[in-house]
Order: C-alpha cells, then structure tokens, then sequence
DNA sequence: ACGCCCGGGACTGCCCGTTGTT
DNA sequence: AACAACGGGCAGTCCCGGGCGT
C-alpha cells in the first residue's frame, strides 16, 4: 500500500476499446502481456478453480516472473474484479448518454441492459471471458466479497452521476445514494437469480433484467 | 474446506444472552478464551490498525497459541465478522416479533432500530465493543468486504421470514430477495453516513435510522 | 514414541484371522471400529488421494473422534502400511512351512505365492482391499517411502528364520541378511513391475512371480 | 505440488565440484547460504536430534526467515537426503566410465568404492559432513525411510546405465533392474552393518565393500 | 477409558520490498 | 531504467501428541 502507484486501473482493455495509442509498441506489448495473464488465469480458475490455482501456474503459463503478474494486478483477486471493472465503466459510460426525461432507476436498468447487449454484440471470444468471469467469481466465496466490495467503487460514481442528473448536491442529499444502493441490490438479485438458473451468459442475462425491474417495483410499491 | 466442522458458529455470547448453560467448566472456560481473544483482538485492531495486527500479537496477549486462536475463528476477519453476526441474528429476531400490519419494509427498519437500542441498553462495556467494531470494519477495507460478504448471508434468512409474514413462496417469488435486498442497501448507506461523520455508537446510529428511511421512501417513490 | 504404548501392533484382523476370541465383546467392538476405520480410509484414499484426504474427513465418516483414530493407528501412514504388514506377517508364517530342502531363494519366492494366492483365494472383500491398498501405496511417494521403511523391519525377521533355517549364526554371518535383502528386492521390482502395468491384484501378482524369479536367478548367474 | 518448479535439485555443492561458475555474485550468494543452511542443520541434528531440532533453530542459526529454508529445501528431510544425493550421482558418475569388460555387478561395486575414497580424499571438512549425515540418517527412522525412497529414484538411473552398458532395452528386459536392486540390497546390508560397528566414515566403508561383495556372491551362487 | 481441548511443528500460498542483472 | 530473482513475513492448514475432565 506504501508502493509506488498500485495497479489495477490499468486501461481495461477489451470494452472500452480505442484507448489513446500513444507511446505504441511498449505500451502495445503491457497489454499483451495484461491480455495474456488474464487468459491464462481464467482458463486456469475455470478449470481447476479458483482457490486451487496458484500464481506460480498462472505465470508459469504465460512464461513470466511472479513480480511481473504482481506488476499487472495488484493482487490475485484483481485478475477477476478488475477485468469485471471494465464492464461496470461501460455501463457507467451509457448512463450518461440515457436521455434526461427517464427516471434515474429506468436509466440505470437501460444502461446495465445496453451494456450487456454489447457484450454479447463484441462476438465470441468476448461472451465466453464474460461467462467465464460470471462463473468463477459466483463459485467463489471470496470473489463473491471481493465483487461485492468493488461494487461500493462503483456506487460512488453512480450516485455521482445521478446527482448531475436530478441536480442535486451529492454531499448533502442522501437520494441519489440510497437510489444507487437499491439499484445495485437489485442486480445483486438477478445475477445471483441468473446464476442459480446457470444462465451465465451476456444475452440471457440482458433478457432477465426487464422482468426483474418490473418486479423491483411493484416489490417497491407494495412493500415498503 | 471439506474438514470436519468449521468454526464460527459458536454462541456468539454477548448479545443474544440466555446461552444454555449445560456442560459447565469446559463449556464456560471455552466461553473466557473466546471472549478473552474477542477483546483482545479488538484492542489491537483499535490500537494499531486491523492489517497492522499479527494473529502471533493476538495470541500473546491472551497467552494461547496460534493453534488455538484458529480453532476458535476460521480466520482473523472472523473475530470481527462473526461478532458482528450476533447482532445480526438479534435483528433478525426482533423482525419475528413485529406486527403483521407494519408493511415488511417498515418491520425490518423497526427491528433495526429496536436492535440498536438494545445494544445502548447493554451497557458501557457492550456500546464500546459496538463502537470497536463498526470503526474497525468501516476503516479496513478488506473487513468491510468481508462484511459485505456476510451480508449476502443474513438476506437469505431475513428474505425467508419475508416471505413467510407476506405469505409467498421464497423461491418462485423474488420480491422477498428484492426487499431485503433495497433494505440493506439502505442500511449500508446509512452506516456508511454514520461513519462518514464520525458516529460509530449504537445511540446515534438508531437516531439516524429514521431520517434516513424516510429519505429511502422519497427516493423509491420519485425516482424508480 | 514416549508415549505408552504405540499402536500399529494391533491384531491385524483380515488375514491371520483366527485371533484367539478371549474378551469378546469388548474385543470385538474394537475390531470393528478398527475395520470401520480402514475401510473409510481406503475407501477416502482410493477416491480422492492419500494426501488428500485429511483425518478429519475419515473419522467423520467413521463418526469418531479424531482422537479415537490416534489410539488404532499411531499416524495416518500406519493405515495403510499396518494393513499391510499383515500380509507380510501371512508371507513369514508360509515360510517357516517351507519344505527344508528348498533353497532359501526358492522357499521365499514360494512363500510369497502362496501368501498372494491365499488372499485371492479369501473373497472379493479380501481382494478388493488388497487391490486398493497396493495402489494407493504404489501412487503415493510418502507411502512408497513408508512402505519400504517398512520392509526393513520384516528383513529382520525374515533373515532370522532364513539363518535358522541354514543353520548360520544371524549376528556373525551377513549372508541371511543379503539374501533377504536381494529377495527383498527382487520383490520390488516384481511389484513395481505390476503397478506400471496396472496389475494390482493378487491373482496378477501371483502369476508374475515365477518368471520375475527365473529372470532374477538369470541376472545373479551372468551378471553378479 | 503443482506449482512451477520444486526446489532439491539445486548444484549441489560439494562432490561433484565443477560447476559451471556462470552469473557469479547471485548465485555464489546462493550458494552460500544453502551451504550455511546444511551445515547449521547437520550441526543441530548431529547435537540434539533430527527430530528435536526445529526449523525455526537452523533458521536463526543462520539469520534467514523460515520462508528462504523451504525456498532451498523442500522439506525438512530434504536437508539431509537432498545433500546424499549428491554423492549417489557421484557414484552414477564413477560408473559411467568403468571399463566394459567388468561384469555390471563388479562394475557398480567398484564405482562405489571410488565414490566412497574420493570423498576421504576431499579434506577433513567433507569427510566430517559425510560422516554426519551417515549418522543421522541411520539414528532416524524417518530419514531411513526416505533415504530408502530415495534410492528407488537413483534405481532408475542406474537402470539404465546397466542397460546400455549391457545393450539391452531397460523397458523389456527386467534384468538391469533386477541387478540394480541386488546391489542396492547389498549396498543396504553393507551400510547398515558399518553402522551397526559404530563406523561412519567413508574410508572405513570403502574398506568394508570387498568383503561384502564377496559374502553377496557367495549368497546368491550358494542359496538361490 | 474415552473423548475433549490444546499445543506446536511442518509446510504452503499470497504478497511485497530490495537487490542484483540486462 | 526496466525487469526479474531473491528474501521476508503473515495467514492458514494438517498431522500428531499430551493432558484434563467426564
């Protein structure tokens, strides 16, 4: 924690896509390096799981030294969430382009739909690092906290931009906050509902949310 | 993880009280050593920090052995994580008792609140460890995963009792996960308020529960 | 080892048979806590590994104590090797009934056959064990080790009764020691020779032994 | 057990001498304290015990963490049977350039013999770490046991030398294996007979393999 | 006597700071 | 100056023995 600058926001590679290219070829070569530690991790916790997958394997597979995955990602946890992260920043990025006359709940919901819908658009290769991902992190007790703790991450920004949205202050009014904590618990619901009807992929997921939006709020305007 | 019998689950002793007293001796000096490494840890981790505290600086206060502080807790989150537990299963029990008329959201805010009285009510010694603890979570990252984590846990019990009280079928229906799912995103912004201004005891906290559900009840009205 | 009384001698049960029934009852309850044991175990072993397998998951299964375990086998080694070593105790007492007219080489290779046949011979229960005690040895470095440890400590004997039979002084004459000693090793390599092609019943086993020895007698003419 | 690379077969150090001297500083620091390590273990073992000595003693003896032992050794006993290896592949060496027309008993015998002088010849400070290791080895039924597992991984490599010294194909043919076990027994026999007379020491055993392959030919000529 | 609890040593995996290498 | 090897430290697990209580 005392080091000089920790991982992790490392460009994400993959969704976002088109980073700025400068400096080319060394910087073109980290992300070969990045693409190739994580392929080789989530092969590995896909096959034989995540806690009986040691480092050791993950950079004997990739042929580099143990310093250098720990150059790459902060730790072992990192490799998952921060390949998850990226999804969530693309789901970030089409909220800010809903149109201002939807609810900030319906924009959530469109914009977690949209993302999804583009992840399953990306093609193949990108589907099954999705699906992978889904499933070693709901198989696992300890990525399942670590998702969890990196949702918080995530709620900071949410909320921020929903207070831009409705015009309010961040700091003083409460809304957007709780706003964001519902949200979030609901999708906590679908992918965990997803996950237990092993429906691991992009589309199928996509397809839930709508029905479970709908049950968000009648379960919000009955119940409480 | 396939061994006999994890840890943990032990009675806790400090909230739910009335523990049955049967076995004596053995029983009861178990109870000393686990209370004793509790406060010990506690102190530590208040003092110098949770990820600055050796288990070997736990242990030697209390004068056991490393062995022995791990038959007692899984690991060294668990002192912390499985404590706070005990004041889970006190809300939970509140919750059982609160009038059917009250709509589910407004019963688990109740019995939130209820709890948190209680703990005030314990006495000094029983608000101070409240007080460790909540400070001690919400200033260790890796605790307030794991807290998280544990949360998922609490909602499938809190969720059950939903259900039952509506009278609906917790695996078909989702609005049960879906409630205590929006609730417990409201009590964690709640907390997370708490802490950001520095109230870590129980008194206040109980204070803040019903501005903050009201503000959560505007929200879900206006903006979802 | 200071402790009072070491385990591992215990009445073997399976082979010998015939234990003298004094005690009854108490005995016999042991015996079969014993059984219940090695079975459990082996049955653990064979599934997912000697080291694998920890002493907690067999004596769950078992529904003991751990405690219990440490009083019928002094480590989770003498499982395996203590079953064992009752088969080679069969092998000792089928060569003190060796015609004296048979060379030493020749009356332990025939010991051996018998002993081999007799637990074909004594069931499919009998067998099976057999069958699963050899390859749980034979893929286990630790227990290949164990084992081997283990046939010094029956070279002793066997070197006694081939020194009797000879008619040699056991202390000043090496010559009982090294031919047990190559016996002891031709026997191993016949053993080997059968886990590397997957034989690891006694029947197999049994039929091996003639050729291994004619090649043995080969070997020791043209090459010694 | 999975992971990238066990440690043991490190250079060494000692007998087989030569090595090539590439990287200089890194690794002639290594070496340095893989050497302190061996002789602050054999100095504690030859003192107190094998077993009486914990690792966090040799470790403070020589001012390394815990940690930096088990990145040198694998295990405890590796200490002591990784360093015997050493001189085994000495021997394998030795018998690599006997003269063809020995017969591949005498061939071995003899190779062993010189391996045995050469490390007399070493200097006082080799003889006296041979002499301890022969020691402990023999006063420690734990590294008996793995001392004999080791040889079965030596076996193989002699194996193979017999074969092609002899031509014949060492997969088929069982007779290099058959031959290698003999000698090995006999090598057991000889060395546990040296113990049993109190002499440790390489020249001592040196002396004693004639006679000693003189008692095995007259066995096997006499009773096989 | 029988099972609990406890101690403790061996060993592994994760992660990080430093140091030597290219 | 980047990189990887090396060493250190801590959490955590398993095996096994001894002592206490029931």
């Amino acid at each position: 924690m005392t080091a000089a600058e920790p991982p992790t926001a490392a460009p994400a590679g993959g969704v976002a896509g088109a980073d700025r290219a400068r400096d080319g070829l060394r910087e073109h070569k980290k992300q070969r390096t990045r693409q190739a530690l994580i392929d080789a991790a989530l092969e590995l916790f896909a096959a034989q799981g995540y806690e009986d997958t040691t480092i050791d394997e993950i950079v004997a597979a990739v042929e580099v030294s143990q310093r250098t995955f720990f150059r790459y990602f902060a730790t072992k946890e990192d490799v998952v969430i921060g390949v998850f992260a990226a999804y969530d920043r693309a789901m970030l990025e089409e909220l800010r382009e809903r149109p201002a006359d939807e609810t900030p709940f319906t924009a959530m919901a469109e914009a977690l739909r949209v993302a999804l819908r583009s992840i399953a658009d990306s093609g193949p290769a990108e589907s099954a690092r999705f699906r992978r991902l889904r499933q070693v992190i709901e198989t696992t007790p300890a990525l399942v906290a670590a998702h969890l703790a990196h949702h918080t991450a995530i709620e900071r920004a949410l909320a921020a931009e929903i207070a831009r949205r409705q015009g309010v202050d961040p700091e003083a009014d409460l809304r957007p906050r709780l706003l964001v904590a519902v949200f979030i618990g609901m999708v906590r619901v679908a992918f965990k509902h997803c996950a237990e009807h092993e429906a691991w992929d992009a589309t199928t997921m996509a397809a839930q949310i709508d029905s479970i939006v709908d049950a968000a709020r009648r379960t919000v305007r009955d119940w409480v």
